[in-house]
DNA sequence: CCGACCTTGTGACCAAATTCTCAAACTCCC
DNA sequence: GGGAGTTTGAGAATTTGGTCACAAGGTCGG
């Protein structure tokens, strides 16, 4: 058993998924060994950080050399836990819920989506992604029998919390949440989220900012109207 | 013209569109006025952060009262650069740029979706969200014509980079990229990403951590198997 | 108009994250 | 095997973000 009780900073936590894509990419291509500093061009960060990243896993690396492209994406595997593979249950399968349900990029991390829930009738005996649409009733159960860890919320806003609720009592522990609203979840459970407005409003922010930065030289250099 | 060169720091700015969405429920509700502390509930933050955040803006409370919802709706949304409409462009129409096309929490926002581009010349003139998705080779005319500012890519990771040149070359100066891989902007140029499979990963991380405590106390404690 | 009560705004402090720096440790070539 | 060249690992310094605590400034009832 490893000495595991070492503390992993919450933003190295949140990059290391950057380094294990940049790595499968690395071992696809055979190469044997990679430095912090090419790994740091291909995770779009710098190569202090990745380097101190590293170090709370570990020493991994060898001086002179760089690090072993196999075994280093091994560790961060085992880190992530995607050396074992997690059931998915999504919830709200409407437009983004759908796409979700297609979407590859999951099962090709471990991620395996078991299960579709909606609370309209009207959807659930459809076949979405390979999936039969179940009713929002069967949670409990089929979080309990497909032993469901991680919970994706789809739904609209209003449903949100109450679906959070639902999964959370039915024994999900992560729960993904898509929808455009703040979720409470009980201590010891998981909570991320996804807000695609929201992006767009901070870009919009920057975007604005630089606007107005431009108006404001063109008007102080007395540029024409 | 308003004291601008205030610098807001990043994680306020992030922070701006929750308390955006609580004010905007608070004033369908018809509320005068709310406190730090009841805004921090619907933000899901806490209200030393959210009188902290707002100070960097001005001070745009009252002691002893609260702040007025409406201007200080005003006065975020003008910040955030919400009082205009953004045009935006969606690039990559598979299952979730179509889910994208269709999501209404966009225009509630101020979004307006102009055009859809995709460089299948299969998808293009079909009919998603009711636009008719245009070839990429389009792509400068329309972010010239249509004024647009904020580019969304939807495409597979090896097209994502490639067309975030074409997006900025053409003139786009804000992109949101939904791609699963690291793409580079010119400076000047605003980047933000979503990654879906990163979010499960990070969940997945802290899953294993807990279901590793669970099984150290279970083996400590001599559970039974 | 006064005193009890609220709530903001912010300076001071504390914690987390990032960057800088360089000794240590390795390879490779001669 | 020794010296030049690389590259890691990690302590120190800096920057950024978060929390605390409370004075300042407001309301409101009497």
């Amino acid at each position: 058993m490893p000495d595991r009780p070492r503390r992993i900073p919450e933003a190295t936590v949140a990059r290391l998924p950057l380094y294990y894509r940049a790595l499968v990419e690395m071992a696809e291509q055979r190469t044997p060994t990679v430095s912090s500093e090419r790994l740091a061009e291909m995770a779009g960060v710098n190569a202090a950080k990745v380097r101190k990243d590293f170090s709370y896993l570990g020493s991994y690396g060898t001086r002179g050399v760089g690090y072993d492209v196999e075994y280093l994406l091994f560790q961060i595997s085992r880190e992530l836990g995607l050396t074992q593979d997690w059931p998915v249950v999504i919830v709200g399968i409407g437009n983004l819920g759908a796409a979700l349900a297609n979407y590859r990029g999951f099962s090709a991390r471990g991620f395996r989506i078991v299960a579709l829930v909606d609370a309209d009738p009207a959807k659930c005996g459809k076949e979405v992604g390979g999936l039969v649409v179940e009713p929002l009733a069967d949670l409990p159960r089929i979080v309990a029998e497909r032993d469901v860890a991680i919970g994706i919320i789809a739904t609209p806003a209003a449903a949100a919390q109450e679906v959070a609720g639902l999964l959370v009592s039915a024994g999900v522990t992560s729960v993904l949440n898509f929808a455009p609203t703040v979720i409470a979840v009980p201590p010891g459970v998981s909570l991320r989220k996804v807000d695609l407005s929201i992006e767009l409003q901070i870009l919009s922010f920057y975007q604005q900012r630089r606007d107005e930065a431009a108006e404001g030289r063109r008007v102080a250099f007395g540029g024409l109207t």
